[in-house]
DNA sequence: TAGTGGCACTTGTATTATACTTGTCTACAC
DNA sequence: GTGTAGACAAGTATAATACAAGTGCCACTA
């Protein structure tokens, strides 16, 4: 069975504006160009380009050209995928146990970020395939977490359980051997290298909403960044001294 | 993939006034006389230079001409300072001292992101107030580096060297225990956990022309990353498994 | 010395022309 | 219904030009 020309010819477009090939923004080749990349007519690229406007994939000014359009929910989607879609896409079942949960208040570090309040300790294993990858404590102040249950933070991840917005956070990376009860848990011999990562999670107006302390096993598990522009440094972006 | 002409310019003058090219204050080129270097008329530098008006980046008076606008506020938006600017704030003094510096073939993992090409390699440690903090190795397609000379990236960062713009990268942040050599180099104990890090930097097109690992003791440096908007998953966003 | 005018330069703002784009139509073939 | 080929209208970005108005500087003058 045989396709109809226009439709490939869109499918062809469509993967490559969602591959990213043409950022957001930008204008793609002039239809006419198109016409004779594809060697078609410019009816027939005209009526594929017409079948993403439909899909509101890109849009046209007249005079000006087609270019992909700015959606905003697509955007993340362009970006590197999380873990746990990274997972789904890979098959496997990501599974989470509870190691400890409990209302308490805040000290130390924790009550520098968040305040000398009453938070909610939760910490959690975090597997995949059965194997675990990821050990993590989350403190969260009690007035925002009094909805929440034990089954409630092992069945969801904890963003999503959140009932205000959350408009960014800030993490730092670094890298330690893990410790003894931590490397039990985690199921990798003593004198390993781990990932160590905290995450400062802002609610509107920038006031800190969540703390968490990650623990990667490092054989396992490596950071991705994407810098939109190469910062003008003999350093990696980001990187700091610590004292 | 065509672009609007004027934001290229403004893009290439925000990258050149971001940079710090132009200090606070001083008078930036006439538009006739970017009109030439640009080769773009007038009205179109006019256009280019008003879009960076409106992200009050620069201003301009009758007579005057255009001047960078004072606007200390700004430069968190133009993310985090960089390493070296760390430095500077602190009074360090960073040093870097060439190890290695040889044109060779690609081969390897070096191949498969330059292609099997012939290629310039630098291995070089920085140090900082004396003591050393990075071990860093630089692979760069010898057509790119041919007027490099040892002293040239002793003297200066890699990427103020390149004389292409250099428009993106994607960095990869591990950790690892540190190997017999690098431990001498760095000063640290064997058994030391280690940030690894491979970044590759992209010019126009999304061409690789760079790649460089890098090597951190853990004790001394970690990573932020500033996240816009928090992505709803259990993991650090950028986090991934290897198998 | 102090003031003034001229000059070269700048930005601000038009106008015109041109090349290129999308939008739309007709005619024709399969 | 699908595709090709062509033509024309309408819109846009840019180029080239011209001129008004503001600024800085310097030589000249009283």
């Amino acid at each position: 069975m045989r396709r109809i020309r226009y439709q490939e010819i869109a499918d062809a477009l469509r993967t490559r504006i969602t591959a990213g090939e043409f950022a957001a923004g930008r204008v793609l080749p002039s239809e006419s160009e198109l016409s004779t990349t594809f060697d078609a007519s410019r009816v027939t690229i005209r009526k594929a380009l017409e079948v993403l406007r439909d899909e509101s994939l890109v849009d046209a000014r007249q005079g000006f050209g087609w270019y992909v359009a700015t959606d905003p929910i697509r955007q993340p989607l362009g970006r590197l995928a999380t873990i746990e879609e990274q997972m789904a896409s890979d098959g496997i079942k990501p599974e989470r146990q509870i190691l400890e949960f409990a209302f308490e208040r805040a000290k130390g570090r924790v009550a520098k970020v968040l305040g000398n309040i009453q938070v909610l300790r939760v910490k959690r294993l975090n597997l995949a395939d059965g194997e675990p990858f990821a050990l993590v404590t989350v403190w969260c102040p009690a007035n925002l977490a009094e909805h929440l249950s034990r089954a409630d933070v092992e069945r969801s991840p904890f963003y999503e359980l959140m009932n205000i917005p959350l408009t960014g956070a800030t993490q730092t990376i670094g890298a330690t051997l893990v410790e003894a009860e931590d490397a039990a848990l985690l199921g990798v011999p003593m004198g390993s290298p781990v990932l160590r990562c905290e995450r400062i999670t802002e609610s509107e107006g920038g006031k800190a909403v969540l703390l968490s302390q990650h623990v990667f096993p490092a054989h396992r598990t490596e950071f991705v960044v994407d810098l939109p522009h190469a910062a003008p440094s003999m350093a990696p972006s980001g990187l700091r001294l610590v004292e």
